[in-house]
DNA sequence: TTGTGTTTTACGACCTCC
DNA sequence: GGAGGTCGTAAAACACAA
């Protein structure tokens, strides 16, 4: 609960406050501590209240606001008691479904003894706190993955670096050895992969990154038929790193009020391009 | 003690939907 | 046009660091 810390602070630490508390009903409000008058103060934040006020040690009657009256334990415990549920039945109907139709509305606010306005106002302000935090958590998913990404992008990268001096190295060999004497016409050449010092079969076939291969097309022969590069090709190439940025929706944009991110969409289909060419590389996403 | 950041309630402006 | 939504912000209070 985002306001659990009004229930646990320690009371000690309001000793010598001037707050004093106004009861109404079970609501129980903070009084002026500053220029505002009472009766603006009890307009405008008749829902506020806290711990410390709960251990205060003094507070206005409703009935008879010019009194002081000083609370008992037990009047303590079942103030904290009576808020708490409030609240807590707040965040569970919050839970059970973010919007408000006006007959829940209503419920709720017979139920916990407030204005429907100060109903609607409080799940108005817990979807913006929870907005808020599906942001925060958006981001860190997001910041996660492109930290993946480009940790793979490192080591396809020196994967193609160890290939290309693979090439290097055989392109060195045929041409020395078709200097020491010249190859019959026609003679088939032995096969380079026997030759290929230091590079396992594995290595060549599979990178273990979804593939790999010779990405420099300009320099050296050939290992590969197609002469496109797999690590340019736009449909391996781990998708994420940049577009989703560029494709953020806001909870407006694509009604991701059901609980889902608001960049679900993006790194759906970013999970899509993924998917069929063995990379899981967004695997971690889940819907929250 | 003071300044700063955070949390919560509340409101007004504006937008969307029926 | 009204109801209800988001967004931005004010106000109050607290926590914490300097």
């Amino acid at each position: 609960m985002d306001s659990g810390r009004f229930f646990f602070n320690h009371p000690s630490s309001c000793h010598g406050s001037n707050v004093m508390l106004f009861g109404s009903g079970d609501s129980v409000f903070r009084g002026p501590r500053s220029a505002m008058n009472m009766e603006e103060t009890l307009k405008r934040r008749p829902f506020y209240t806290s711990q410390e006020d709960l251990f205060n040690e003094e507070y206005y009657d409703e009935q008879s606001p010019e009194k002081k009256r000083r609370l008992s334990p037990e009047q303590w415990l079942n103030f904290i008691y009576n808020w708490e549920i409030k609240v807590r039945l707040l965040e569970k109907s919050f839970e059970e479904e973010n919007k408000l139709e006006p007959e829940r509305k209503s419920q709720l606010a017979s139920k916990l003894g407030l204005q429907p306005r100060q109903v609607a106002v409080w799940f108005q302000n817990r979807r913006a706190r929870w907005k808020t935090k599906q942001l925060e958590r958006d981001y860190d998913h997001l910041k996660s993955a492109y930290d993946s990404l480009l940790s793979e992008y490192d080591s396809i990268r020196k994967d193609n670096d160890k290939l290309k001096n693979e090439v290097i190295f055989l392109t060195e060999k045929v041409q020395a050895k078709e200097l020491a004497g010249a190859p019959i016409s026609g003679q088939k050449s032995e096969p380079l992969q026997a030759e290929a010092p230091h590079v396992k079969a594995e290595d060549r076939q599979s990178t273990g990154s979804g593939g790999s291969a010779v990405v420099d097309v300009e320099e050296g022969p050939h290992l590969v038929d197609s002469g496109d590069s797999y690590f340019l090709n736009a449909t391996t190439y781990p998708a994420g790193c940049v577009g989703p940025v560029d494709g953020v929706h806001s909870e407006e944009d694509d009604g991701s009020d059901d609980g889902r991110s608001y960049f679900s969409d993006v790194l759906a289909a970013a999970e899509g391009q993924n998917n069929g060419e063995g990379d899981q590389t967004l695997g971690w996403w889940v819907w929250s």
